[in-house]
DNA sequence: GCAAAAGTGTTATCACTACACCCATGG
DNA sequence: CCATGGGTGTAGTGATAACACTTTTGC
């Protein structure tokens, strides 16, 4: 039983904007489009929304098939509605932006879709309205993170202040006083000392944390100020 | 030219959460549908995107249609997308907030529609997912008016420091300190002091403020800090 | 023994909170 | 003259920011 008859069904699609990091620099991860128009040209990942799936399962199903993650942090961005941004047909396309361990799967990186991580600073101009769903993702993971311990989700589950750091210093394009920063980190209560250390970035080697799961999650929506003068990042 | 044929089409709405405040209450604007199914229930103001429309464009037409109002503060919140959400035939929802001074046409409420101002807090249950919507939208709002300077909107263009603490402690379910809370607010230097005074609300009378739209314009992404321990409001 | 990164402490400043009284006016 | 809401000031506390030196160890 159709009613709404008279009305016009519209493609939906969801675009991915996956953000990683190797340690010095924030990554996108890419894939070459594989179907006209634009083919060979840089793009998110994405897809059509199928017809008994929302929006979160579309997001996940197209992450999955591209890096074979599961439990990914993953959250909507926006809708991007203009009726001509993609010159094919009109389709609407809802931004998810993702955070992954850039090194949980760098190897199994799909061939079929010729993905590849590329810096986010100088990254390829990207098809249709890409370019603006990558520079919202930004925009949002700063303010996010400049309140949310989210950034974790770019890193191992093992991992030393100094990278921790280094991570806020390329979110924020910015350096910050070490002593400062781990004192700030360190009083959230959410990180559990190892007694092991990385000794791979320094001779003396630095300690490894680990999250407190239970902590972050109870801690996910409160302010935590990570970073000092937030307004001067967020502009 | 239409390529992409093999993919399902689906149809696609806007519904409007829209703030109102009298002075004492956060009020919400809801109206009687219209169609079947759920005629007569309480519902969110909604319609359906046109071919040429995007999305924005599409929730200030169904605003207009509704209040006759145009230039509303107005945000997207997020889209809505489970596949039974509607029971007729699926529907994705992009909702969109707006904040109006419920002033501004009080009187003109469309009797099209039957819309009427409800209070938030004893509001009536609302079909489909639009309870959902309106909680989320709750919590953004929250959020945001921690953050940004953005509950002026439901002022009008003059008001006193008082109207504007009851407005904040509607809006909190609370009550702030008012020597906290004005030095906080005149701190921000948005407000212009007027030589008039609203008597209406006490013998003494309160100094109308008007915003600084040139400061309220550059300052809007910064963070004010507006309410003492955001923490605890908005878990 | 030296280069390179890790780790740690103190002080000054600022922002926030809690708190109580006087003011102006209409009735 | 009194009841009502408007308006203001201070002191204590806690958070933040600025700043430099010592430690460890691989080479």
């Amino acid at each position: 039983m159709t009613r709404y008859s008279k009305q016009t069904r519209i493609l939906v699609a969801v675009d991915c904007i996956i953000f990683g990091f190797d340690g010095h620099d924030i990554k996108l991860l890419l894939v070459k489009r594989g179907l006209e128009p634009e083919s060979g040209k840089w793009s998110l990942m994405g897809g059509f929304v199928q017809p008994r799936e929302n929006l979160r399962q579309a997001a996940n199903r197209i992450l999955q098939k591209l890096t074979g993650l599961q439990g990914v942090y993953m959250e909507q961005l926006r809708t991007f509605s203009d009726p001509d941004r993609d010159p094919v047909e009109r389709t609407i396309s809802i931004a998810y932006f993702a955070l992954i361990d850039i090194h949980k799967y760098e190897k199994q990186l799909s061939e079929d879709y010729h993905a590849e991580w590329v810096l986010l600073k100088d990254r390829p101009r990207l098809i249709f309205d890409h370019n603006e769903m990558v520079e919202l993702a930004q925009k949002q993971l700063r303010y996010k993170a400049a309140l949310h311990p989210i950034l974790f989700e770019l890193l191992p589950s093992k991992f030393t202040i100094p990278q921790l750091q280094s991570l806020y210093e390329a979110i924020y394009d910015n350096t910050f006083d070490n002593r400062n920063f781990s004192r700030k980190v360190l009083s959230t209560g959410l990180l559990i000392k190892q007694k092991e250390k990385d000794k791979l970035n320094s001779k003396k080697g630095a300690f490894y944390y680990r999250l407190d799961k239970r902590k972050y999650k109870a801690n996910f929506q409160s302010f935590l100020n990570f970073i000092p003068n937030p307004d001067k990042f967020l502009i």
